[in-house]
DNA sequence: TATGAATGAGAATTCATTCAT
DNA sequence: AATGAATGAATTCTCATTCAT
């Protein structure tokens, strides 16, 4: 569906090596300059080949764009709210889930404003951010249906939407704090967003004060 | 030191309403075709003017949907968790103040997207929507304060950050449903807010179950 | 002839006082920006001033140079090889043709390459460099003549055109030193003028070396 | 750091073809339209190529205006006053050097009247016909030194200073003549041009007088 | 596969000049 | 006389995409 006219995919190592060296020019002058000021002259350049050469792997930026996406989907791919070895108390997941999504977060700052630029140019692209959040949503839902079905958390919410409002606000959190650099310390990050979402789930915590937290 | 060419504005009643023409053009051919697609000539078209008329007000695309947001100001200013006259009781406050809210965003939602839009474009507006969220956060965390202060709100949170959590929570909720479109009936989005915001706080509330909240 | 549609000259004391105010704005301008570069809104803005009263006295940037250059007719029209009160020796006499033409030109370079920047420009202004350089190449040749009838000068030498191409060596060497910062110190430049002056019409002088005339 | 986006010179042959033929055309169209009037469409048009092609080797009209001169750079290096073989004369040296820079100036007048325009618009420009007038000024220095050392010239002259003077002289007499059609018969010109020269710097000569040299 | 030159549609922008007030 | 808003013709410049080698 949305691979109708792309170029087939490399078949000598030459060509792989090649492709390879695009997509990678490709993320560092899409982090320099944004997607809307990148040339793919630049990219070319960046990668050490013709202007032509890029037409025998992708049709457009957008394309390029998508592959830059799928090479680093990896270092996206935000860690839920799911289960810590060894380890039951609710809040304690949750912590572990915030804080890993944070950090991912803050280590990809430059990678997560182009999505999000980009998904508001292309619609494919908001498509794929969508779906990427969808994952996200749904993981939390399953364990929010858990906790409620254990007892632990406020029966009176809906798992999906809960999770949906609660996952936008970590990503939300995320974003103005690191792309947008409304700054605060990190630890107290982690902290605020966990104790809120353990209130909205109404969670039976037994969680420590705000300075007994930060110690840690 | 930034304005170095920013044109003055007009003195005479004539020059006014030419101004406001274009302001008035320049939404309804942004709403139309986004900020990227816009021309400046399909503005001044709607404007009824020449295209140098433009350079008269005007330096660039930028400062027109500058104008244009400052223009919207009053109507995206959006009413935060204040006092409602008469009424007392926090959880209602709180549901009001989310009602305003997702109801304002709703009647702006195109305006709103092209700001979201913007701002990941130029760094301006990504200023100004920074600045505006701001507003947003401070309001809501001189409430939260207050409720803190009266015993009524979890003690253990910071009231900015965890303003900046619950803002930001309200308006990504928004933006997904009023932008991406991700649906939902608004009863149930007010009640979801609501009870969210109240849980994450720990308010004392006695709110009711969803079945009566949505019966309303 | 030029003068064909020339707005009329002013006749209250308040058109005088505003004219003068854009043709004082005009020299301000056009030795900052240069002919080219300024525009007219420049000027009146200088003069503080509407664009519009422009054209109450002027037709267009040319009409507005030429009378610039008419207002500072008297700085340019540079001293000839006259005689100077008291003084017979022809070597003195070009000395201090010299010394006045150079100083003059110092003082006004800005205006000196404005004029040839636009005689290259503007055809009438062409016609006007040359008349004005024409005036000073036939005030020479005469002098020339003078002391070719009174036994002092090569009598070989065309009177006109040994002026043309003496005065010209002049203006030229004052254009490359002032415009174009060829340098030199002053002293030598009005020596080395006036020994080749003197010694290309062969004049009989009794010129002192170099290092007697430095110590002036 | 002055090269910011400068075009690379082309790898091809086709593409060499294509600089060239550019340049020619606006040669052609810089010596028709002069160079405020010469659009690079126009260029283009001459070259038959596309307006875009253009960019492909030049930023702007500056920079190929500055690669017209480039490749006219041997047409415009006048002959100074070098040896000649076998002639000694200092006066017939002068003479000959005379004449060939007059009939270079002659040749390339339409050239050296874009040089000038353009020195007086765009400073690169001026620091080129500087750098030009400079060869031109130091390599008769040279000869004046090498006279006065001999004893054949006046030796009271700074050899630098007084080449300044007469190569301006000669360049301002052969731009009055040719460029602005002072007119003049050219050997009368070349006569006076050298008689003057000669006289200025008191070289002893035994030229012959005007009619004789007519003569020739 | 790779190259790099050629293409050209399309939009922004300037500013002298006019003109109603 | 003065004002200042309105005009629009005219050019430059960009860069994704094609294509011959």
């Amino acid at each position: 569906m949305t691979e109708d006219t792309a170029r087939r995919p490399p078949v000598t190592r030459r060509g792989v090596r090649t492709r390879q060296a695009l997509v990678d020019a490709a993320r560092v002058i899409f982090e320099r300059d944004g997607y809307l000021d990148a040339r793919l002259s630049d990219i070319t350049a960046e990668a050490n080949c013709s202007t032509g050469t890029f037409y025998t792997y992708f049709n457009d930026k957008e394309e390029i764009f998508a592959a830059v996406m799928e090479a680093t989907k990896n270092e996206m791919l935000h860690p839920g709210m799911e289960h810590v070895d060894g380890v039951d108390d609710p809040a304690a997941i949750i912590e572990a889930s915030n804080r890993a999504y944070l950090e991912s977060y803050r280590r990809n700052a430059k990678l997560m404003q182009l999505l999000e630029q980009v998904s508001n140019i292309d619609p494919q692209v908001r498509e794929l951010r969508r779906a990427r959040g969808w994952v996200f949503v749904e993981r939390n839902a399953r364990a929010i249906k858990d906790l409620q079905e254990r007892g632990l958390a406020d029966p009176d919410l809906d798992p999906v939407m809960a999770s949906r409002v609660l996952s936008g606000m970590i990503s939300r959190f995320a974003y103005a704090t690191f792309v947008l650099n409304d700054g605060g310390d990190f630890e107290e990050l982690v902290y605020t967003a966990t104790r809120l979402w353990c209130n909205a789930l109404r969670i039976d915590h037994h969680l420590p004060g705000r300075d007994a937290m930060r110690k840690k």
